[in-house]
DNA sequence: AAAATATACCTTGACAGCCGAAGTATATTG
DNA sequence: CAATATACTTCGGCTGTCAAGGTATATTTT
């Protein structure tokens, strides 16, 4: 894991969110699509994972059952709720916003003030 | 402030530094510099704030010195080291690197995975 | 002259998210 | 049969943020 957890953190839910928003898995499964997707320079800790799934199940962005595999251990599937979706679109807009607030914050040639 | 503290977070270090690569400053008015940049989307609290300079100091990446005000209150003058010039450097491309990481991982559009 | 506001810094305690570490359980591979 | 992979869980410590309070000085308002 390359990336500081702090510039990540305030992000995992939304991460987590936009695996969801694809199709229902389960949190193993999501941290290894994580990873690779990241080209192995980003890993969620399992406690940081599990941490967060409580966190969206509480807040009702997410729902889900027990799998019934016959074989290997058994699974938690989640699924994304439609309240979960409204709210990945906001916090990906959130994300975008702060992005280019920290941009404009740390880019060192002389510009303008803004005022809004 | 409009914006998620946790989405900041891991950052302010960065753009304290990122004000004091301009000129060496105060507390007070790197805070009001952030200010007014960010359009009052963006306050670092005090507590926050002079957090930040404690971490900074103790990191070597600034120093600071009395200023000798005739009048009104005194104030802590910071400016950067070389080590925090350099430190800079590397803390904005880790941070363009998350950027780029997170938006991969946001996006919903069907691309492939990163293999590195 | 007293009160309010602005400047400028400092500290404490609580809280939330991240993570190392350890544990449970099942299945596969060497 | 030991090691590895899958899959989830819990605990305790650490760190950064913030609300709330404090100190001190100067200016502006009433």
């Amino acid at each position: 894991m390359s990336i500081a957890s702090d510039l990540i953190r305030g992000s995992t839910d939304m991460i987590i969110l936009a695996q969801l928003m694809r199709n229902e898995s389960y949190g193993y499964e999501i941290n290894k699509k994580i990873q690779q997707k990241s080209g192995k320079q980003f890993e969620l800790k399992e406690a940081t994972l599990y941490g967060a799934f409580r966190r969206l199940e509480e807040a009702g962005y997410v729902s889900f059952y027990w799998g019934d595999e016959q074989t290997g251990a058994r699974r938690r599937y989640y699924s994304i709720t439609e309240k979960g979706r409204e709210s990945f679109q906001i916090m990906t807009e959130d994300w975008h916003k702060a992005c280019r607030l920290i941009e404009s914050m740390i880019s060192l040639d002389e510009e303008e003030n803004r005022d809004e």
